[in-house]
DNA sequence: TCTTGACTTGGAGTGTACTCCAAGTTGTAA
DNA sequence: TTACAACTTGGAGTACACTCCAAGTCAAGA
């Protein structure tokens, strides 16, 4: 029972695996959001494979709406066990639901903005359409 | 061809209306996003359904990821009328391109998220399965 | 007329998430 | 050994989009 060795990356190949700057990844230190890296004995952050998979992970929960606060709390409940399996669950069915909801309504903002193009359309081959189709826009 | 009078709405109400508070109205009064809004003799604000529409044009738009400098980069070309036509269709062709991205992105982290919620229930059923999978989170 | 609430302005303050900087240390290639 | 790049820290600064506040004006009902 081993510990199979994993190549080991610098704070810079984990800002270009993962697409986070290096200031981000270390921002993301100082707030808890990650531990406290491994250290090499100069001093220089070190992240194995497996760390860097959970530095994706972490971007899709933000790119997908969840704050750096609520990954927090979810991190937290990871360090905690086992016994959080059920909070975490529920949290990644709350997200999913949260995402669903944001999809849909991209996806009625692309049925708005096709009405629109439309009607520009329109307007660009029969001028006179514009006289009586006035976009709404803030005016 | 005389103007069908419209109701108009005070700053409240058109807040309700649109879902945007009363000062951020205003705010986005102050750097140019609205024009300046129709005053009463009091010197209160009117809006008319008109209006409220693009305002809540303006919504969406944001609620899709659409800066407010983009907006007012959109707003300036309508008020530079036709001639401006074929830009404001290829920024919101272009938008609607972004937006199918996100979606794209959305739906790409929701089968991811799938995947955990499935391995986070073998794990409650199994324990067994947790020591072997080990969810890559920042650790 | 009095009171209460809605509205006005300019400007200051807030929250989120970085992003940058200075000053110092470490690693590597010539 | 001398460059020079990569890394370290704490803390300051930035961008965006609001959000709040004070001090004053206006409107409508009892």
């Amino acid at each position: 029972m081993s510990d199979i060795p994993e190549t080991v990356s610098t704070i810079k190949q984990a800002a270009e695996f993962t697409g986070l700057s290096e200031d981000t990844i270390r921002y993301y230190e100082k707030i808890g959001l990650l531990p406290y890296a491994d250290r090499k004995a100069s001093g220089h952050r070190t992240y194995s494979k497996h760390q860097l998979d959970g530095m994706v992970f972490l971007t899709r929960l933000k790119a997908t709406g969840m704050t750096l606060e609520e990954m927090k709390h979810f991190r937290k409940l990871y360090e905690m066990g086992e016994a959080s399996l059920p909070e975490r669950v529920s949290i990644l069915i709350e997200h999913k639901n949260r995402i669903q909801n944001e999809i849909d309504r991209l996806l009625e903002t692309q049925r708005m903005i096709d009405y629109k193009i439309d009607k520009f359309k329109e307007a660009l081959v029969n001028p006179e359409v514009n006289k009586k189709w006035r976009s709404p826009f803030a005016d």
